[in-house]
DNA sequence: GCAATCTATAACTCTGGCGTTATAGATGCA
DNA sequence: TGCATCTATAACGCCAGAGTTATAGATTGC
């Protein structure tokens, strides 16, 4: 699953936020996005597989609780999906203002998109 | 719409990709779009209304045709929403590494998340 | 052992969003 | 004027995903 799709709802971006602040216990931060979003246990139960599943959070035990932390990696993979976008934006902003630096000629960058998007390349 | 929100869906995605790029009629970008993912023309122009409506994009009219490009005000939202997120993770790291700068007592950065989410409050 | 607590899963429903076809509006051109 | 082109909208169908209730599995404490 892509990262931007996981944040794509805002529940779980919440979710990131309580763990992000701190590790904590599911059941610790399930209660505040329960009252705040006013859903069921089993749904945010489900919301938190995802975010594991997709490297957002990691997941170990410890008594009958369950504690949840953000992971490191799925800071690279998200900072590595927005910095495409900034790459690109940039390079058109700096196309704005060629006049000022016109030493840089943008040669290949885009050889027209063939038959697939480049999506999972990063 | 939450600009993360726009950005969970590839076929949107891929549109930023080719509007960054470069600046072009609304048909070009879209008949790209059409062969990489199947889909109708109507249901492209959709997505550039949301992209539109969203701030991602900025159209003029140009004779029969519709130039899109994006607009430089989303990279700043866009920038912002995950700015949020690499803030936290980041001071979750930096309380990994405390045992070397102990200065620093986090205080009041987290009061509790009493009834509703931040989410909008950038 | 038994009851309580914590989390996850199963089975199901329902809705929002994305898709489609048909068509309207606007512009360009013979 | 009449027809082709370009883009957007209308009206509708479908399905992934987010929600619900019920319940299982694991652990703790009496």
């Amino acid at each position: 699953m892509h990262a931007l799709d996981v944040l794509g709802d805002p529940v779980r971006r919440r979710l990131l936020e309580l763990f992000a602040a701190r590790e904590q216990a599911a059941g610790e931060a399930s209660g505040v996005v329960e009252r705040e979003f006013g859903i069921s246990q089993p749904a945010v139960a489900r919301h938190l597989r995802v975010l594991r599943e997709s490297g957002f959070l990691t997941r170990r035990a410890e008594g009958r609780t369950r504690i949840y932390a953000v992971d490191p990696a799925a800071l690279d993979e998200l900072e590595g999906a927005v910095a495409r976008y900034r790459t690109l934006w940039n390079q058109r902003l700096d196309a704005l203002g060629t006049e000022i630096a016109r030493g840089k000629h943008a040669a290949s960058t885009h050889s027209a998109a063939s038959t697939r998007p480049p999506e999972e390349q990063p």
